[in-house]
DNA sequence: TTTTTCACG
DNA sequence: ACGTACGTGAAAAAA
């Protein structure tokens, strides 16, 4: 059988896939969704065709032949995107990697070295197969040599493949004639002029009659559309040189290398790299297979599965830096993974004849010991594991998650195969891809004991050897005082928090549920009688279809699926109609009920009416914690009935009350602190009240005239600055023209100068050195800045001015909350620290203990941090957190 | 699984 | 001309 090259266009295939698949980018901001679609078409398609030879032609920016003949070709075209334009230099080098020659020619397009190549393929007696995203290269089909187009949406590939019979059935042409159809239609993409009036329709009609350009024109008169004859007599000449620009030219001087681009060789330990280096998982498996086709390479890892062998190597154990897992699966404990420099990887199994209480008691000197220095990978999850076996202070010297989202804390996850690939640039196996994904997915004990032993042995040790290179990483950034004096010390404390949990009163949150579930049936029903039918009241399509199509009532489309019926939007409606009233009373309830009320209930635990939260530490980008399962940090407050549910909540016990501090005006105490701005300093330090002085500057009136209006519309232009303001959203919130928002912000700058260098020094750094920075050396990566985009640059902007103010924040009670628990452990006392809410600590405390614990709160949060301002906090007491605020 | 809505700082 | 404030998580509907 003929030998097989596959020839692609590989600025075509490049611009499909950018356009098909979503915008990404790796961990170093680099976009990569054009070389991912590319790669993922190619290997699709090689997989199909196994071809021998494989060749990449590009189009060079230089000027072609066919702009020398007329200027105007391609005119329309509009340039690169940037995100695009980025990446085709990357492009080409993972080609290179590969081996895979890559053609380009001046003066020539893509097309043309295609043409050609295919032509001298047929000379040495190969077959061409082409690839192309667009159609012009249907002219080259032949009998056997194949055009492929592929098309990629919704992450799928799909591909036409047209061999010269079938361009005849869908064109109704032979490819020779596409070229004469195309001169007569044009091409408006490539801004080639055809015939006017000449469609694609008369165009094939005229072709398959007179089967070429020339015999068409020499029996004009005879054509029929009568328009169609005068305009081909007309502009024969703009037919010829139409045609000229269509033709693909297939004698472009270069030569096709025998031997390099095989197709099988394009699996190298460079083009690897690459593959891992932009994070193309999904392609990582194709390489290893065929670069290591046979090898049976024997496992390095041991197993330990008895109690002898346990204590045997637990025994010997070298007191120096181990990595140690405690490894959970389906809600129990499995094993325990260790690696250490010399001894390697080991995997001991809890079972048959190694308990969990016998692996305990062997490495109960290694848990308890700080001679061994501890890796571990998250380790909170450790600290409750071992907590529940009476280990009370077991505690670890490195967390690999943690010093992972201090490297990037806008990845998604931070599991071992992330840290393989982010830091050792190899490949791990991940738990999805050992034991699948929902219905099929395994059990670690469903797995043969070798493979349990190599999957949890390697996670040990891609841990131990991620930490060197974590350790070198925050050494570089200056993050080692985040790291080992606030992260780390933190996930103590927040397991202290979770395990603690808070205290419910369950009859009154019971009575709560009840009488909203009232509430909601009555409302309910007065809704369905005014809107004349019953429908989902939870349906936005449904309600709008009522409000908007039965009612009549007059509401821009907003969401993409259709009307928006979100709060805003109904309350501009309110004079409308009295359903309107009634809907956003709905939706009140609606929402305490199902989330809170009833929410709270499903996780209220049976035997100590108590709620344990998690609290996660490397979930935001900007360095604040969150909390779910429930989420404690969004709790109603700002409107009466929701703020009631804060009644419910309660000390552990009746000796005990709550204490509730938060910091006041904190962000904009950090934005006055690192802006350097000696009006809100000297403000904040002459315990000014803030919105009132920024009213007074902004609006020209003396201190002490300002109106309570003045002060709120002041306090939204104070919030603005912190999100990194926008005119239009302002004058969204303040109901105010897009002109008035402006003037607001002129003012504020012009009083705050400092404030407005900080802002634009900031998005200035953040473009230069791509990443944004807290107090603290926190980091957030800046590739929205890189966009061209407008959308997505002005979000980076944004996101450069707010994080630092909302990260630094995030520190400082970072700070306060390690501090606290310190002093209250220190000081042997009984209250606790329960919650925090991003500028808010609660702790509760018993009564006699008091004024001592309000005073350390209070000092431990004023005095968590030095800035140029003073921190303040405000402390309230209560005997529910609805008291104490 | 994604979208819409809404609770918090 | 673009489409619009920063950071979260949960419930319900729609796809």
């Amino acid at each position: 059988m003929a030998e097989k090259i596959m020839l692609v266009d590989g600025n075509s295939i490049v611009n499909r896939a950018f356009y098909g698949v979503p915008l990404l980018t790796n961990a170093e901001g680099q976009y990569t969704n054009a070389v991912y679609g590319f790669f993922h078409i190619l290997l699709k398609l090689m997989e199909e065709d196994r071809p021998d030879y494989l060749a990449v032609a590009f189009d060079l920016h230089a000027p072609t032949f066919r702009h020398e003949t007329f200027a105007e070709y391609k005119g329309t075209r509009k340039g690169m995107p940037e995100e695009l334009r980025q990446q085709m230099p990357l492009l080409k080098e993972v080609l290179r990697a590969m081996n895979v020659p890559i053609y380009e020619k001046e003066g020539f397009e893509a097309d043309d070295l295609l043409g050609t190549l295919s032509r001298k393929a047929q000379e040495m007696g190969w077959t061409p197969i082409l690839v192309s995203g667009d159609r012009d290269l249907l002219q080259l089909a032949e009998e056997n040599v194949k055009v492929r187009i592929p098309k990629t949406k919704g992450g799928r590939t799909e591909v036409e493949d047209y061999f010269a019979k079938d361009v005849m059935e869908k064109y109704g042409v032979t490819p020779t004639e596409f070229i004469d159809v195309k001169a007569l239609m044009g091409d408006a993409s490539d801004n080639i002029p055809g015939v006017p009036g000449i469609g694609e329709k008369t165009a094939v009609k005229i072709i398959q009659q007179y089967h070429d350009l020339e015999t068409a024109i020499a029996h004009t008169a005879e054509i029929k559309p009568k328009k169609a004859s005068e305009n081909l007599a007309e502009f024969q000449e703009q037919a010829r040189l139409s045609r000229y620009l269509a033709t693909i030219i297939r004698d472009v001087p270069v030569e096709l290398e025998r031997e390099c681009g095989r197709a099988d060789g394009i699996f190298t330990p460079e083009a690897y790299q690459w593959m891992k280096k932009l994070e193309f998982k999904s392609m990582l498996p194709r390489f290893e297979k065929e670069q290591a086709p046979s090898a049976a390479v024997e496992s390095s890892f041991r197993k330990i599965d008895t109690k002898k062998d346990a204590k045997v190597f637990f025994d010997n154990l070298k007191k120096e830096e181990t990595a140690y897992l405690l490894i959970q699966d389906q809600g129990a404990w499995q094993g325990m993974g260790v690696y250490q420099k010399d001894c390697g990887g080991v995997w001991l199994e809890i079972g048959g004849d190694l308990s969990e209480e016998e692996l305990l008691g062997c490495a109960d000197e290694f848990l308890r010991d700080k001679a061994w220095k501890k890796i571990g990978h998250e380790v909170k999850a450790d600290v409750h594991l071992l907590y529940a076996h009476g280990y009370e202070d077991f505690s670890a010297d490195f967390d690999t998650a943690l010093a992972a989202y201090l490297m990037n804390p806008t990845a998604n996850s931070y599991a071992y195969d992330d840290l393989a690939r982010d830091f050792l640039a190899e490949a791990c196996p991940s738990y999805e891809e050992v034991l699948g994904k929902g219905k099929s997915k395994k059990a670690l004990s469903d797995l043969s004991m070798e493979e349990r032993r190599d999957f949890c042995a390697k996670q040990a040790e891609v841990c131990f050897r991620a930490k060197a290179v974590l350790q070198q990483k925050l050494e570089e950034n200056q993050q080692e005082l985040l790291f080992y004096e606030v992260e780390m010390p933190l996930l103590y404390v927040l397991a202290d928090m979770e395990r603690w949990g808070m205290k419910v009163d369950r009859q009154a949150l019971l009575a709560y549920q009840k009488t909203l579930g009232e509430r909601v049936e009555e409302v309910s029903r007065q809704v369905y009688e005014m809107a004349g039918e019953e429908f989902n009241l939870n349906s936005p399509k449904q309600l709008g279809m009522i409000l908007f199509k039965r009612l009549g009532l007059k509401g821009g489309k907003k969401t993409k699926t259709g009307y928006s019926t979100a709060a805003d939007v109904l309350e501009k409606l309110r004079p409308e109609h009295p359903i309107i009233d009634k809907i956003l009373e709905y939706r009140q309830l609606a929402k305490l009920k199902s989330t809170y009320a009833d929410g709270l209930l499903a996780v209220l635990d049976e035997k100590t009416d108590k709620i344990y939260s998690t609290f996660h530490q490397t979930i935001t980008a900007t360095g604040r914690i969150s909390s779910t399962e429930p989420n404690l940090q969004n709790i109603p407050i700002r409107l009466e009935l929701g703020r009631e549910l804060r009644k419910v909540f309660i000390p552990s016990s009746p000796e005990f009350c709550f204490l509730d501090a938060d910091y006041s005006q904190i962000e904009l105490r950090v934005l006055a602190h690192i802006a350097g701005d000696e009006t809100l300093i000297e403000a904040f330090r002459q315990k000014q009240d803030i919105h009132r002085l920024t009213a007074s500057q902004v609006f020209h009136v003396p201190f002490d005239e300002v109106t309570s209006l003045q002060r709120s519309n002041a306090k939204a232009v104070n919030f603005g600055i912190v999100y990194g303001i926008g005119a239009f959203s302002l004058s969204q919130d303040l109901g105010i023209t897009r002109k008035e928002a402006e003037n607001y912000i002129q003012q504020y700058f012009l009083k705050y100068p400092k404030i407005k260098e900080y802002l634009d020094r900031t998005v200035k750094e953040a473009e230069e050195n791509g990443y944004v920075s807290t107090i603290l050396n926190r980091r957030r990566a800046m590739p929205e800045l890189q966009s061209k985009n407008f959308v997505q640059h002005a979000f980076g902007e944004r996101v450069a001015m707010n994080m630092p103010i909302q990260g630094s924040a995030a520190d400082i009670i970072k700070i306060a909350m390690i501090q606290v628990h310190r002093a209250l452990k220190e000081g042997g006392f009984r209250s606790r620290l329960i919650l925090q809410v991003h500028d808010e600590l609660l702790i509760e405390t018993a009564m006699e203990e008091k004024e001592a614990v309000e005073k350390i709160l209070k000092e431990k949060m004023e005095q968590a941090v030095t800035l140029s301002v003073p921190l303040d906090v405000d402390v309230h007491e209560g005997n529910t957190w609805f008291e104490a605020k």
